[in-house]
Formats: C-alpha cells, structure tokens, sequence
DNA sequence: GTAGGGTTAG
C-alpha cells in the first residue's frame, strides 16, 4: 500500500518505504535498524517526519538509538534543532548520551555556541556522563565560534573528567580548534602531548603552519609525517598557493603525482590557483587538461568551474573565462563574483554590470565580494556616477553591509575620476577606522591628479598603518618628484634607507615559443637575445617617433639629465618583454606581458604605438589590472 | 564524531 502523499513526492525525490506494522514485534533491532537505513537515505524534512511518525506507529519513540540518527540526520540538512528536533529529544524519557551529544552537535552548527553549553550543563546536571563525541561536537563548536575561552574550558573537562584527553579524535579536534582559533602553539602542545597519532592529527597542524604562512614548519612536518595521504599533500599544495608561492604549488603537486597520490578537487582547487598566480597561458591550459582528465571539468564542478573562471581572468584571457562561466551548469555566487571581477579587472564594466542584473534574476543573492567587484568595474572605467549608485544600493537594495574594504573601492573610484577632495571626506566620515587599503586609494588618486598636499596626509596616516610598505613610499617620492619637489624626494628616500626598505625591481616576463617564460628586470642584459632585444626596441621606438612619439620624461622619478631619462625609460622590464615578444613569437599570435608593478605611461603608450605598428594585440597584467592594446588604443581608455 | 577548497580593493 502506497499512501498519496508517498506517491507525489516519489515523483521527484528519492522514495522512502514504509514497514508494515504486522513485522514490528517479531524482531525489534531489525525493525531499527531498517528505520536506521531509511534515515540515512532522507533528503529532506518531509521525508524525515514521515519516518517519525514510523518510529511512533511502532511503539519505538523512546530509542535514545533511533532518535539521535535523526536528529543527526536533520543536523546534515541543515534543520534547525527548534523546535521539532528538540521536541523529539524531549519525548524520550531517558535519553543516552549519544542522543544528548547528537542535539548539542546540532545546536553548535547553528549558533550561538551558548545552546550547545547549556545542553551540555543539562546532560550533566541529571547524571548523564560524556562521551568523546561530545567532546568533538563541543570543540568543533568552539572552532567554528572563535571562542578559544571556552575550547580551553572544554580541554581542561576532557583533563578532569578522566581518559578524554587521550582520545584520538578529541585530540584531533583540539588541535583543529586551537590552530583555527589562532592558537598555534597550544595545538602544537596537544599534539606533543597525544598518545596516539594519525595522518588526521598531522595534517591539522600541517594546515595551522601553513595557515599562518610558515610553510617550511608545515614542511617539516609533512616530512616528519610517516604516512602521507592525499588531504596532507593537498595541504601542501594549497598552502604554498595561498601563500603566494605557485611555483612550489607546482613543484609538489608534481612531487603528489609522482609519488602515485589520487587527486581529486579539492587539490585542483589549489594547482588552479596557483596557475591563476602565475598568469601563465600554458600552465592555465594544462591544468584544465588535467581536471578534465580527473573527471572534474567546469561544466559539472560549480567549486572548479569558479576556479577556472578566475584563473582564465587573471591569465588575461577574459573570453576564455567567460566561456567556461557560460558553459558551467550550476553558478552560485563564487562563480558570478568571480566573473564579474574577472569583467572588472579587465575594464569590461558593462558586461560586469549585465552579468549582476542576470544574477540577481537567477535569485543568487550578491555578497560583499560581489560588490567589491562592481565598484573596482566603474572605478576602472571612470563610471564615478555608476559607482555612486552602487554604494548606495548595496545595504539599502541587497542587504549587503559596506565595509572598510568597499570604502577603499570607493575613495579609488572618487579619487581617480578627479573628486579628490570628496574622497578626503568620504574617508574622514566613514563610519569605521580607515585601514591602509583606503589611505593607500587617496594615495594612488593623488598621484594620477598630481596633488602632493593630500598625498602627504594620506602618507602620515600609511607610514603608521604599514611602516614596511614599501609602495607607499615610492608613490610619495614619485608624486613629489613629478612636482620636481626634489628635496622632498631625497627625504622620503633618506626615510627609506633609515628603514632598510629596498625598492623591487621592476619585473616583467613573457611567454616564449612552447610556453617558455622569459622574465626580465629593468635595466636587464643577460637574456642571450640581449643585442637583438636592443636593436628590435631601437627599430620600435625610431618607426613610433615618425608618428610623433616623444618619451615621457615624467616617468623617470630621479634628478637626472634628459638624456639619463631617455636611456632610463628604454630599459623599463615591460618594453624588454615586448621586444622579445615581437621577436619570438609568430605574426597574429597575441604577446601577454606580466609586470610586478604598475606600468608606467611612457610605456603604455608604447605599447598602444606597437599594437598598431606591429598589428598585434599586446595584454598586460600589472599589479594592478588588465590592459589590451589593439589598434593603437588601450581598453582602459588611458584611465588607470 | 576528527584533517585539505573557489571570488576582495590601493
């Protein structure tokens, strides 16, 4: 017999069967344990308060057994624990310590953590003795709050309680909390201090190491460690792309296959970001390749699909990027941010515009990330009124609270399109303490508006809030030098030198034939091809003279003779890299240049003269964002 | 019941 109801939701979901009741009695654990397989297999709320009342109809709602495997069953889907779960809970009459545990597992991942306490307090105070689950769910509870006071309570009951302490996945846990709570040192000591140890325990401190950023300590360990599995490498892997290192992302991912470890997402998750890092054409195409080979492609892998959009941005192939989006079946919020800011990054702040009125359609609802990738779209193409709008309509329209960061986006868009003075106020009347991000903004603007007055204000407060920047100062310098306040200059130098801070050299590189990447420095002559580099520049720049080209000498910021300018701002790392382009890669084929620092306008206008000159569609990533040259014009519209 | 993941501005 198949009620009604039964029949309408088999219709879309996963059925549930129901168990005659004649069977009942004549074995009561088989009858839970077919009750316990038919909560397992429920995919939402309706199915499981059809296998309630099941338990009810067979006289079993006392089961402490039964009754936790639902509530642990509603945990996984997210319900919340009032009032039907608690209801439950409170019909049994002696519930087991599994089931008191399994409700504070359930209250901890919807907080506030207090629920999961007073539970606790309860199981306690009526006689009811812990069990190691419920130390794990009130740790996990703890890392998921921040609250190390209380996980530090919690570790001193496993202590007094007796033989908890020792217990492996306590251990574990603890170690979990105090590394995601900041306390690196305590999970080291818990570590030290366990009896037994598991792959689990030392991919935890693993992840705490890398987590902080002191990879060659979670290095270290990962040698230590006698019996790698794939999670431990993948924390290797991601750890060193999440702290900026990409090339020893490869490297151990390289290491990870060698050594025949599985790979699955999560890991590619990581080798994708790294690849994004490097900006690489041919490391971008190859690690598509080997998701794909893995069986994670974009199309059906929404967390890979977002990945890859990101990675195809930031590799300047923006087209690519958005072909992978287009072709993705399932999109969440990752994936539209990622799009729009990869639209962003690249000056296309129409498509970025059209692609959030889409999302928002789709009932995929923006977060700040979403918004910091609209405001930096009008920012970049001096869309100053869009930009208003935006900021106005985030909290008010979408719900989305603006932070510090969102400010920062703002004082950009407000200083770059010349309102200087009402991007001062913005920041003097922003409602929380400016961090560097929105000084480091009005500094920027300054330096494009030529205003060494607020650049000096913006400067006191970033010499206080990043006193290592080493950005800061040389934008300063160079906004005096560009006012040829030359004292002023060598004072910010001389700040410098007192600091030990030393500027970066100026580092561009670009693919060769077969992906080779050829990096070069400023002022650079060892690449073999050096005299030919030399010559094919002289040949660029002579043929762009003809059309009216005349160096900009503004862009040397040093008290130096015209002709010492001249000689300067030819060996600028962007223009070696577009001369060996030119030189080593075939007619039609587009050269993508990746710069550590901003491009200067001496050789962005360069590189509009080349694009038309070679015919050749020239893309340059610098530490800022995007540009493509085509045609003598720059998608950023000189704007940046 | 315990470990690894994607989007962020100057």
């Amino acid at each position: 017999m198949v009620a009604p109801s039964h029949t309408r939701c088999a219709q879309t979901t996963r059925s549930i069967s129901f168990i005659p009741i004649s069977q009942h009695t004549a074995n009561k654990q088989l009858l839970e344990s077919q009750l316990i397989s038919l909560l397992h297999h429920c995919t939402n709320l309706n199915h499981i308060k059809r296998v309630h009342a099941q338990i009810i109809r067979h006289g079993l709602h006392q089961s402490s057994f039964l009754l936790a495997k639902l509530i642990r069953t509603l945990t996984k889907l997210n319900a919340p624990m009032d009032p039907y779960p608690r209801l439950a809970f409170q019909q049994v009459k002696q519930p087991n310590p599994f089931l008191w545990t399994s409700l504070i597992r359930g209250y901890s991942f919807q907080r506030p953590l207090n629920d999961s306490i007073l539970l606790y307090n309860s199981m306690r105070r009526v006689g009811t003795g812990p069990v190691s689950f419920t130390f794990t769910a009130l740790l996990k509870a703890c890392a998921a709050a921040l609250d190390a006071d209380l996980g530090r309570q919690i570790h001193g009951q496993t202590i007094t309680i007796g033989g908890f302490a020792s217990d492996l996945y306590v251990g574990n846990t603890m170690i979990d909390m105090y590394v995601k709570c900041g306390f690196l040192d305590c999970g080291h000591k818990v570590f030290d201090e366990m009896p037994d140890r598991d792959v689990i325990s030392w991919t935890s401190l693993i992840v705490g190491y890398a987590r902080r950023g002191y990879m060659d300590s979670a290095g270290r360990l990962f040698d230590e460690l006698p019996l790698k599995d794939m999670v431990a490498w993948t924390a290797m892997v991601t750890g060193f792309a999440q702290n900026a290192r990409p090339r020893e992302a490869l490297c151990f991912f390289d290491r990870m296959q060698d050594a025949g470890i599985e790979t699955d997402e999560v890991t590619l998750v990581g080798v994708i970001s790294a690849c994004a890092q490097l900006g690489a054409t041919k490391y971008a195409n190859w690690v598509r390749h080997v998701a794909e080979k893995s069986g994670y492609g974009p199309t059906n892998n929404v967390v890979i699909g977002s990945a890859l959009v990101d990675m195809y941005s930031k590799c300047g192939n923006v087209d690519e990027a958005f072909k992978v989006f287009d072709n993705m079946r399932e999109r969440n919020v990752f994936s539209y941010s990622s799009m729009i800011v990869g639209f962003a990054m690249h000056g296309r702040a129409n498509a970025a515009v059209q692609l959030f009125h889409e999302m928002v359609k789709t009932d995929i609802r923006p977060n700040g990330v979403t918004f910091i990738g609209m405001l930096t779209a009008c920012s970049h193409a001096g869309m100053v009124e869009h930009g208003r709008h935006w900021f106005a309509t985030m909290e008010k329209s979408y719900g989305v609270t603006p932070t510090a960061d969102h400010y920062a986006c703002m004082v950009d868009l407000l200083g770059r399109g010349g309102c200087l003075e009402e991007a001062l106020e913005l920041v003097r009347t922003m409602p929380m303490d400016p961090h560097g991000g929105v000084w480091g903004a009005l500094l920027g603007a300054c330096r494009i508006h030529a205003n060494p007055d607020v650049a000096e204000l913006a400067a006191v407060h970033l010499f206080e809030l990043e006193p290592n920047g080493i950005g800061n100062y040389i934008l300063l310098s160079n906004i005096y030098a560009s006012a040829r306040r030359w004292d002023d200059v060598a004072r910010v130098r001389k700040l410098m030198r007192e600091k030990g801070l030393k500027k970066d050299p100026g580092s561009s590189w670009v693919e060769g034939k077969k992906g080779k990447i050829h990096e070069f420095f400023a002022g650079d002559v060892t690449h073999v091809k050096s005299r030919e580099i030399r010559q094919a520049l002289d040949d660029l720049v002579n043929k762009l003279q003809l059309q009216g080209y005349k160096p900009n000498l503004s862009c040397v910021p040093y008290d130096v003779s015209d002709e010492d300018k001249k000689r300067i701002l030819m060996t600028h790392s962007e223009k070696l890299a577009l001369a060996f382009g030119l030189l080593s890669t075939s007619a039609g084929c587009t050269i993508r240049i990746v710069k550590n620092l901003r491009i200067c306008e001496d050789c962005h206008s360069v590189m509009c003269g080349a694009s038309q000159i070679a015919g050749r569609e020239i893309v340059i990533r610098d530490n800022m964002r995007f540009h493509h040259f085509s045609d003598g014009k720059c998608s950023c519209g000189n704007f940046w």
